[in-house]
DNA sequence: CTGTTAGCGCCTTCAT
DNA sequence: ATGAAGGCGCTAACAG
């Protein structure tokens, strides 16, 4: 492979020439210019990415640490990072966590040892004390994406869960829905937790009591179904909201398991969601996240973080809009008219 | 940030030492590496993976470049590089080629040029003249996943694709079907190239005419649905076989789009097909690719060839399976009975 | 407008 | 068993 130094002799110039010509540094003769860039294009030379970020300090480099769900408002998020950053002209580097604290951290350092300018944490465990602490005393400066702690010293990005869950609630209860099932999950996830006490909100919005909701909660998906078929034994739950893209799931096998089917005998409605809502039954009234929007405002709120690392850290919110569909517009139709103002 | 000078300082002993109880590279004293280990410990020091790539020339990355699908097979090809890449200690570099033959060569530069070991194209545009030229030079070591490419100077690892519709095939005749609707989408792409012309195998192998087939080419998948909508109008044609998963989507819009469903009156199968095929309807008959261990199986050459550069190419295809379903089993019960080794 | 030079942090002969 | 020193390829003062 050939090198500044090589290119130099050729065009019978120094080596800070060329590396001026290349980054457009400063000026220089049209004259020399020529050569060097003949030299440059006879040797095939091309920068190198490693020397050029050692001496430089700083990589051009930002780093993505997923959980690997293949969710598809996961891997939305991770597409619009993976846009803005390429846009930005940065390199993306990826790790996955796979929703383990322990795999997260390493995932980090790796990362950070390959010294990324910034990183991305999305669907971060990031309550654990280890991992704020590590990333205390690192300069590059970190993003939390999709879960948001409160009191963290980062910016965070999400969505706004509590108030579109509060919308889909009166939805609901507007069609008439008195009594919920709600698949809530792990409730230690902030936006889980969010979607739950929206749905809360709703239901008190309503005038309805919670005692009558029945609410599951924990982190076995295999037990949330079980839970859930035995509750839908009792028929005056009339709807089941499922908090995520796998409690949907679960709640849609636990809907089987129980003899009851959506939207003939309960509506369902859920967040997240599934890929091709029109090819499919049933049809599935959706809290959809703007997902790839969260990804490419993440990497512009590390850029800006990056260029001015002391201003106080910020959380964007991105509104989520409601996808109305036979789940839920198909049971009941004698309810009372849907508000036009819901998506 | 610490530097291995700071260590050294600390531990009183030179920065060689240092670095040889950081690898191990040579014997020392216990006592000595003790105070080494102790003044890591004390300074939080951790190695600068840019110089030590600089210094070694390698970097202990690798890259994958991918088109940006989401589909499900695809993931999972990129989730099992991403895996097996982990367990080797190997970083991932990820770049987007979306579909694009420009971005995929600027991705590909990208890659190069943060010096990875070797390369990963997955479900690449290689054919283009240009790529191979630019990859020819190239000391890191390339590996083609999923379109495999004839005479190409390249390790490469797919699926056997003509062989299992051709068994596909041979299942859905033995059904009775005489007349089908193949949507092959664009078949200057290998894998579908292999998946039509192991389709017509089937055909032939069932004494049917090639002729009394509808075979739908095209990389527009709108026009593809439109074509596909006006053929069903034919009521003799009584399966339909998506090449891949969108042209699966437009297959099943356009049989909504004719009036008719699957499977109560004409069959469906695909390729590489859906996630959660249990919780919604229709229940697709799908050939799945081993697409998880196409991942690690590439990584697993990649190693290979960068040990050892000039051993002579291979080719790999992993064996799909073929998940039976009502699409296809719930049409025409009276037919013959399913041979058990199908899958 | 161009050239010289000192490192960035690390690994690795070559000495001792 | 340990140290000294050169250099990977590049950028950014500093000189001229």
């Amino acid at each position: 492979m050939a090198t500044m130094v090589d290119v130099a002799k050729i065009a019978n110039v120094s080596i800070s020439t060329v590396s001026h010509v290349l980054n457009g540094t400063r000026n220089v003769e049209p004259d020399t210019r020529r050569r060097v860039t003949d030299a440059i294009e006879k040797t095939g030379y091309r920068q190198d990415a490693l020397a050029r970020a050692m001496r430089r300090s700083r990589t051009d480099s930002i780093g993505l640490v997923v959980s690997d769900a293949g969710e598809p408002a996961f891997a939305e998020m991770a597409h619009g990072v993976e846009h803005a950053a390429a846009e930005q002209g940065l390199t993306l580097l990826l790790a996955n966590s796979a929703e383990d604290a322990d795999r997260e951290q390493r995932a980090v350092r790796t990362l950070l040892d390959r010294r990324v300018d910034g990183l991305i944490l999305a669907r971060s465990a990031a309550s654990t004390a280890g991992l704020v602490d590590s990333l205390a005393g690192e300069k590059a400066p970190v993003i939390l994406l999709d879960r948001l702690y409160a009191d963290l010293p980062f910016d965070q990005v999400g969505a706004d869960n509590r108030d579109t869950a509060r919308r889909l609630v009166a939805h609901l209860t507007a069609a008439g829905h008195r009594r919920s099932l709600i698949v809530a999950g792990d409730t230690r996830v902030p936006t889980l937790r969010e979607r739950l006490d929206g749905i809360l909100d709703g239901i008190r919005d309503a005038g309805l009591r919670e005692e009558d909701q029945v609410i599951l909660t924990g982190t076995d998906f295999g037990a949330l179904r079980t839970e859930a078929a035995s509750a839908l034994a009792d028929r005056d739950l009339t709807v089941v909201i499922g908090g995520s893209t796998p409690l949907a799931t679960a709640s849609l096998q636990a809907i089987a398991d129980a003899g009851r089917s959506t939207p003939r005998d309960v509506a369902f409605a859920t967040f997240d969601g599934y890929n091709h809502p029109d090819v499919f039954e049933p049809r599935i009234t959706t809290v959809r996240q703007p997902a790839f929007d969260m990804g490419t405002a993440a990497v512009r709120l590390l850029i800006e973080r990056i260029e001015s690392p002391d201003s106080s850290p910020r959380t964007v919110r991105l509104r989520q809009t409601i996808e109305l569909r036979d789940s839920t517009e198909h049971y009941r139709r004698d309810a009372e008219p849907v508000p036009a103002s819901l998506t």
